[in-house]
DNA sequence: ACCTGAACACCGTTCAAGT
DNA sequence: ACCTGAACACCGTTCAAGT
């Protein structure tokens, strides 16, 4: 297609990008990626080391679309939505997501949020150690979860996490049926953010003179 | 090898688990792996439709060495001694530790230790629908963490996650260098567990009439 | 010196040919 | 009817040959 610019790695993540939603994750190999572009698959190693550093580009650029969150907010909020954004950039990217997920957050974007959470979480009363260690897991988390929502969501074709539910709450005892919210839902993901952010909660009171009460007065 | 034996699928897995562990996740292909068995490699496909469903049997293999947990103990008790289980399991067995991950646990042993998980969670007070959101969400931290820990100790060859921990912690504002456990440490790991715990408690609480007080009486 | 593309050593899976 | 293996349509990456 643009034989004309001098191929950058900008230009070669976005054109990965634009294959990866266009045919699935696996359709991202150097030389499909290369066809995107007009050259020739070697041209690629010019820029990048292997593929996985250049899918590590490629999910980085998915995460462009993340705004910072607003630094007038409370630290809850601002956690909630870099979850959120994630969520929406990884359900924007179904073929990156996965990708999103396994890779640490060293450049970029990925460090760029990463930062932002640990700051959210040293507002909220944990040490820089506690923070980048809660980081981590909330990390692992997001990954997980979203890897779930978009095998889930993203072309039906793994309808598993579903009947997982169905046969979990046969033998749980008690037919829970439809009560229950999909896999890969906003309203799963939020349930299990809810956890963690209860647990961060716990953590930051047990370092500092006890509150009144353990509470939820922060939360939205 | 054995070409005598009439080859079932707990041959074939046990012969991907034992290729994946001496070489690595991606030896786990179809031709590899029949080569191992000294058989065709469209003979695998009587027994498995694809990888996909191969590769669910061998990770479920690997859960065979974890154990129920005591009956007898506490209900938090019981979820960090599955966690920590299916924790030594992925580290056993690295090659299939991303597997592991993403899988739904529909059959056998993932499904078993699903519902230790959720008889836990329900013995903690939450509702079975809770129980079941609650596995769901510990199913995801436990497969992002696991993955992380393998990337990471598995032969030497990611430690970027290492690197992640040294840049954060310079752009936290405070070099907090070697006081913080490495990513893929037990001590990383368990800290994600209690940070959930502590949500569930939370959780655990919020629906039933008060207790005296917020407590880790049951906790290990 | 830089770039290219043929070649190497693999894949998962289909399907027609053998027994 | 059952099984086999050649063949198809791909891979990531190396490396020697071209400009």
């Amino acid at each position: 297609m643009s034989r004309t610019r001098p191929l950058t790695p900008e230009l070669i993540a976005a054109a990965a990008l634009e294959v990866g939603d266009r045919e699935g994750a696996k359709a991202m190999s150097m030389r499909r990626i290369a066809a995107e572009l007009g050259c020739d698959p070697m041209a690629l190693y010019r820029h990048f080391a292997d593929r996985d550093a250049l899918l590590d580009a490629v999910a980085d650029l998915a995460l462009n679309d993340v705004p910072d969150p607003d630094p007038a907010a409370g630290w809850e909020d601002r956690l909630r939505h870099l979850a959120g954004g994630i969520r929406s950039a990884a359900l924007a990217h179904p073929g990156i997501a996965a990708h999103i997920a396994g890779r640490p957050p060293l450049h970029g974007n990925g460090r760029r949020l990463a930062l932002a959470m640990i700051t959210a979480l040293v507002d909220a009363g944990l040490s820089p150690t506690q923070a980048i260690r809660t980081a981590q897991a909330l990390v692992a988390y997001l990954s997980a979860a979203l890897a779930m929502a978009v095998r889930v969501g993203g072309d039906g074709r793994d309808e598993r996490w579903h009947h997982v539910n169905r046969a979990l709450s046969e033998s749980a005892g008690q037919p829970v049926g439809d009560a229950l919210p999909p896999t890969g839902s906003e309203e799963q993901f939020s349930y299990g953010l809810r956890l963690l952010l209860a647990g961060i909660r716990a953590e930051a009171h047990d370092g500092r003179p006890r509150q009144h009460g353990v509470t939820t007065a922060g939360g939205g």
